[in-house]
RNA sequence: GGUCUCGUGGCCGAGCGGUUAGGCAGAGGUCUGCAAAACCUUGUACAGCGGUUCAAAUCCGCUCGAGACCUCCA
């Protein structure tokens, strides 16, 4: 059998879920819309990566040569719907004094770092906007000569008008285009565009505007979807496998390339739409504009007023793998904490699971549980469900260790081949806590010490002595447990 | 207003026509000097009202409620 064959994914664009199936295995295209970096990500920016981390992951774990382009945009993105908003990163570095790339590289450090502690796999290109002028612009030609778009002074835009004749403009969001129409609002008064849905995909720089480059239509900058058209053309081709990002962008953005890449190369971009749900806060979605959104350094040392403690980012990342990607997933102390519980029991068992002793035989089917966990990815990567069978291996491994259980050697060894696969390799989460015996070898000495004095006196019975050293060492901030192996202990 | 999604036990969250989801919290028990951990047992939930069906949380309709997109946001 081959598990591979199996996977299925929710494609926006057909709205159901369908067989994957690569346009040349084993290699497979994988685009994904990365941040904006004019400010830090908060934490639903980071839910976004994370699941399609998980999908990366896997994907590699099934064996697909897989090139995962992620962006980085840092140029453009007019401020509003007006084509003279802010330019973000103009805006944002005059408020602060300094130049745009300061801007761009603060924050795209401050991903990286971000990223780096929820121990996602970086992308195999990160292609920026601002180092993609030159696409863009060759790509904006092409949509100008090829009649979709149109130049009004030294602005470029779209002609979804032109475009619909031909072409499902809403094919993505399933909208009727006289519907769009209606809904869209009434633009400011003297508007270059011809019509209301048009979109800029060279946008004149005003003597203001810092970041300018020029054009064939004069000096400034590109319009905000046309960098993402162009880079995915460019490095995975003007068809791909698998397209990604957020939900919110989905009606705009994604609808646009779509438009751009059908009038330029009269090719479809993707063959499948994969999109995320939001993170939301008491039922409302987290973003920068609501204020309700709090950073990851907030997150991790609790330094916020909706945080009753800080939360390890891998304890973070398990809360997210609880949900399925396509659910909005709603943010709550109550919530984290349960996580961050279960989070430690998993990795408790996986740390028991490599001194389980073997039997003649097995109490559990251990190939029917690493059967389920790829049927779970299969579908669509369910991880939730995941989680769940996962946790039937924690039972049965702690009912093995604790006698009640038995396993054989070659079960254990498909047992901890398929835990460690989806826990580690999978679901990229990482052991929390290095601080237990290693590195500091004169708090593994003291300890060991106290721990020989406090045996000592539990077995002259001398409980009021043990008891008082537990008590002392937890009020110092470390825990200790008795087991039939002896003490163990571990910083809290 | 238009398009769409969702409403599951104390909390979080799967399931989407018939089988135990799972985690956290709670209750009882085993083990233990005590504690912790671990294990076992336990709750019979699907917004409301109709309908289809042998059978519905799961399909259809209506009502109520929440949210998203339509405007920058992952």
């Amino acid at each position: 059998m081959n598990i591979k064959q199996e996977l299925s994914l929710y494609n926006t664009l057909t709205r159901k879920k369908e067989k994957f199936e690569p346009l040349s295995p084993p290699f497979v295209g994988l685009y994904v819309c990365g941040p904006t970096v004019y400010s830090d990500v908060h934490l639903g920016n980071c839910r976004t990566f994370i699941s399609f981390d998980l999908i990366y992951r896997y994907l590699l774990h099934l064996g697909y040569k897989v090139r995962y382009v992620r962006n980085i945009t840092d140029a453009g993105h007019l401020e509003g719907d007006r084509d003279e908003g802010d330019d973000k990163f103009a805006k944002k570095a005059r408020l602060e004094q300094v130049e745009p790339m300061e801007i761009v590289q603060r924050y795209t450090l401050g991903f990286h770092e971000v990223m780096r502690a929820f121990n996602t796999l970086p992308p195999s290109i990160e292609p920026t906007a601002t180092g993609h002028i030159c696409e863009q612009i060759e790509m904006t030609k092409k949509i100008i000569e090829n009649g979709y778009a149109y130049e009004v002074n030294g602005s470029v835009y779209f002609d979804v008008e032109k475009y619909t004749r031909e072409h499902n403009y809403g094919e993505l969001t399933n909208r009727k285009l006289e519907d769009l129409l209606e809904n869209t609002r009434e633009l400011g008064g003297q508007d270059e565009k011809k019509g209301r849905l048009d979109f800029a995909l060279w946008i004149k720089a005003k003597p203001e505007h810092l970041m300018r480059w020029p054009s064939p239509w004069g000096w400034g900058f590109p319009g905000w979807h046309i960098e993402c058209s162009a880079m995915s053309t460019k490095y995975l081709g003007e068809t791909f496998d698998l397209h990604g990002g957020g939900m919110d962008l989905q009606a705009t953005h994604h609808t646009n390339e779509i438009a751009q890449s059908r009038a330029c190369s009269h090719q479809a971009p993707a063959k499948y739409w994969l999109h995320t749900n939001m993170l939301t806060v008491n039922g409302v979605r987290m973003s920068k504009s609501a204020g309700n959104g709090f950073l990851p350094e907030e997150l991790f040392t609790g330094n916020h007023p909706l945080l009753e403690k800080g939360y390890a980012p891998m304890s973070v990342r398990f809360f997210m793998m609880q949900t399925h990607y396509r659910s909005t997933l709603d943010f709550s102390n109550e919530a984290l904490q349960a996580a961050e519980k279960g989070f430690a029991k998993l990795m408790n068992a996986v740390k028991t699971m490599t001194q389980l002793k073997t039997s003649s035989s097995s109490t559990s089917n251990i190939q029917a549980l690493t059967d389920q966990c790829y049927a779970a990815m299969n579908d669509d990567f369910n991880s939730p469900v995941l989680v769940a069978h996962l946790f039937e291996a924690v039972r049965i491994i702690n009912s093995v260790n604790d006698g009640k259980e038995s396993i054989t050697t070659e079960d254990l060894k498909l047992l901890q081949q398929t835990v460690n696969t989806f826990v580690f390799e999978v679901m990229g989460l990482k052991s929390e806590q290095e601080n237990q015996g290693t590195g500091n070898k004169a708090l593994d000495t003291v300890m060991s010490l106290i721990l020989a004095q406090r045996d000592e006196a539990k077995k002259r019975k001398d409980f009021a002595v043990s008891d008082q050293i537990r008590d002392l060492l937890l009020a110092g901030g470390i825990s200790i447990k008795d087991t039939k192996e002896g003490t163990v202990w571990q910083l809290n």
